[in-house]
RNA sequence: GGGGGAGUACCAGAGCGGUCAAAUGGGGCAGACUGUAAAUCUGUUGGCGCAGCCUUCGGAGGUUCGAAUCCUUCCUCCCCCA
């Protein structure tokens, strides 16, 4: 009853390294495996879904997924990245995060099942709490070496003088527990396999070594890495200038979401597809086929656009978020502005951030700058509004403006609303009241 | 404990008495080109009443007509030896 996962992720370019045997063993029988994911905030945003689709293809192929939230690893803070010492979480604060983040894992993987495989969540904080120090260094630490630890990537390179920042005990310590969660898994969950990004590879193999030294266990443990998710310009993944892409709508409006997939470039939204959509290798294939022949359509990017947004929000909010665009990006114009209702203006500009300018200003007729600054704060200092304007880059309502611009009544939507837009991209639904 | 080095704008990193609101690169933003891509090119990237002024170069003092640059002291970090 199980299908080849490896294969599955192998054509999907899911894979980045593997320890040898995993294809043999999740051929053999229903394995589990497992992903951790740090609750530092309570949601997830689209880094974290990576992960979230290796188990999602996993659990398809008819294995076990177990989410792990790292509520204990996450007070340490990973050396690989080069993040900064965490502060602890206080448990109330985890738990909240917790639930959060399993509300939006539930719509991902099937919880709910009876099936034998149906997905877990567990918080490595519940059996790390009691452990004392003691405990740990006698029962974990033996088994592995400092040598070892060492030998790793993430150690070496905080460790050379070129880093320039050292590295606290508490980081070093890192591999080894979240090392500890797999051995837990292992004994406690049959857990035989955990996956994550490649930049955890030497943190997993912690795990697979502390197994196999500790029990005694050969070649029954196993670690699969999926590469980096990388832009093709080589930017970070998942982050924009306003910071990362949220599941949560709270945070990333439906219409943002869908936005910043539609925004993929060509070559980003080819690799994408594969990863965050189920959609068979053959229907891939055909929508690129499709997309080369005609590239402006950007088939792809809607397709992916389309996928995800249907299944981390829902087919109402992308069908929203689809009108939106249509209006915004469209041929938009001033006229089609004008003739929106109030109800259609307010549900296409849901999600587009709001300001607010007082009625009695407006009757005044503002300066632009003042009304960009002062007013509605779209801009924090006026010299940035003014260069704005100079290089063209303001418009209302759809029209370019420049620094001898009034606003007034004029130029209300419905009597109430203004719409500013920075650049191409960045709208700002402006209400007077 | 001893010795050495470093802290500069979003980041990296020059500057080491005036000509420094601070080189250069990256990033960000905008414009042109396009497909709401990519690549490229251009502009811009402390604030203001903007040919002038004000606040910035780890913190606090001091020397000087004048300091990011010199001195004192404090804080933080790194390296090497023990």
């Amino acid at each position: 009853m199980q299908s080849n996962f490896i294969e599955e992720l192998r054509w999907r370019g899911m894979i980045h390294d593997v320890t040898p045997g995993t294809e043999e063993q999740l051929l053999k029988e229903m394995t589990t495996a497992y992903v951790g994911i740090d609750p530092t905030a309570d949601s997830l945003h689209i880094g974290h879904l990576v992960g979230v689709m290796m188990l999602k293809h996993l659990q398809r192929s008819g294995h076990k997924p177990i989410v792990l939230v790292g509520g204990a690893t996450g007070m340490i803070g990973d050396p690989s990245g080069k993040s900064e010492e965490r502060n602890l979480l206080d448990e109330e604060t985890l738990r909240h995060n917790q639930e959060c983040l399993k509300k939006q894992l539930r719509k991902l993987l099937d919880f709910d099942t009876d099936a034998p495989n149906r997905a877990e969540m567990v918080n490595n904080y519940d059996w790390m709490k009691d452990f004392s120090f003691l405990d740990f260094i006698r029962d974990v630490g033996k088994h592995i070496t400092v040598n070892y630890m060492m030998s790793k990537d993430s150690v070496k390179k905080r460790l050379s003088p070129e880093s320039g920042s050292g590295m606290s005990f508490t980081e070093f310590t890192y591999q080894l527990v979240q090392g500890y969660d797999f051995l837990h898994l292992y004994q406690h969950k049959n857990c035989k396999l955990q996956m994550g990004g490649s930049d955890q590879w030497g943190n997993i193999t912690t795990g697979t070594e502390l197994i196999r030294r500790k029990l005694g266990n050969e070649e029954d443990a196993f670690a699969l890495t999926c590469p980096l998710i990388t832009k093709a310009d080589g930017g970070k993944f998942g982050k924009t200038e306003t910071g990362n892409i949220w599941l949560d709508p709270e945070k990333t409006s439906p219409y943002a979401f869908y936005q910043f997939w539609l925004n993929c470039s060509d070559e980003d939204a080819a690799k994408y597809i594969k990863i965050f959509t189920l959609l068979s290798r053959e229907e891939i294939e055909k929508i690129v086929a499709e997309h080369a022949e005609a590239p402006h359509q950007r088939l792809l990017q809607k397709t992916l656009a389309r996928e995800i947004t249907i299944r981390v929000h829902s087919e109402d909010d992308l069908q929203m978020a689809e009108e939106a665009s249509q209006i915004l990006f469209g041929k938009g114009t001033t006229e089609a502005l004008h003739k929106l209702n109030e109800s259609t203006l307010l549900s296409v500009f849901e999600g587009v951030p709001r300001a607010n300018v007082s009625m009695e200003a407006l009757k005044e007729n503002l300066d632009i700058v003042e009304f960009l600054v002062t007013h509605t704060e779209i801009f924090p200092s006026k010299g940035e509004a003014r260069r704005m304007l100079k290089d063209n880059g303001i418009s209302v309502n759809k029209e370019k403006v420049d620094e001898s611009k009034f606003v007034g009544e004029a130029d209300l939507l419905n009597n109430r609303y203004i719409l500013v837009q920075k650049g191409k991209k960045n709208y700002y639904l402006v209400l007077a009241q």
